[in-house]
DNA sequence: CTTGACTCGGTAGTTGGGTACGGGGGTTGA
DNA sequence: TCAACCCCCGTACCCAACTACCGAGTCAAG
């Protein structure tokens, strides 16, 4: 199989192949005479692996990872967990962060719906003066 | 105020104050005899408003906006809103993202706790052989 | 006057995951 | 035999938001 039909199999582009095998990701696959790569069938299910991990939240560092430890004996199946474990906890961490940014956007603009009298933007000002004891005299 | 001095008091790397400048998201402050950056004490809050906007999970496009808002009249207050709302929605959607990701690594990771005979890894079995396609993640 | 800390501007490197370009050569069907 | 593709490799570029390095100039204290 050449590289243009193995990357629109599993829809990547070309040059995305060879970035892998650069980086070690995927094994240089032999040669024709002319010298293009000719995968075998396999590195179809193996790009389905690596895809799969990625939309998991792996980094590709991790996925390499994880195709060493998928060669290795039952051993691997605890270091497979514990990768795992750590990308859910950091998941969790970055849920958490997104979650505060966004309550606390969402109370900025709550304020919007207030008085709104005529001049200036709540938004804007609490901004200025986070939720807090506002000392007066916003800069601006 | 000299650099060093205005970024230490928010916490920032003198590089970064030239960096935002350059990025037209600070202005130019007059200069002393010397050629030395002269920043009135008005740009220690500019500055916080910056990076409060930033662990807001605006962009610094974004919050150049915000700064040019800032200078406008009643209408920028709409225009301030729209901003946040769209940051808002896109945080929603990156959070929903994460859950995805956490939730599906989560089952993977129970398959671990099961029959476990001696042999093969399940989790990475199964991300070998996907249950379902999981959402199509965007961060990292 | 010297020393050492600070600042200047410009350029380049970092992270992660790719994408684009360009000159050359292989392959295929008419 | 020739056009139209495909592929090769190396290099450079993209995104955001910095951070580092460099040689040269400035400033204040001793």
């Amino acid at each position: 199989m050449r590289i243009s039909e193995l990357a629109g199999q599993v829809g990547v582009n070309p040059q995305t192949l060879r970035y892998y095998e650069r980086r070690g990701l995927l094994d240089e696959p032999p040669r024709s005479p002319g010298g293009y790569r000719d995968y075998p069938g396999a590195a179809v299910e193996l790009l389905r692996f690596i895809k799969r991990a990625q939309q998991l939240g792996f980094t590709l560092d991790e996925v390499e990872e994880l195709l060493h430890l998928d060669q290795g004996g039952p051993d691997s199946c605890d270091a497979a967990r514990t990768v795992a474990l750590a990308r859910k906890t950091d998941l969790e961490a970055r849920i958490a962060d997104l979650k505060r940014m966004r309550d606390s956007l969402a109370d900025l603009i709550a304020t919007c719906d207030l008085p709104r009298a005529d001049r200036s933007c709540p938004l804007l000002a609490a901004i200025d003066n986070p939720p807090a004891p506002p000392p007066n005299g916003s800069t601006r």
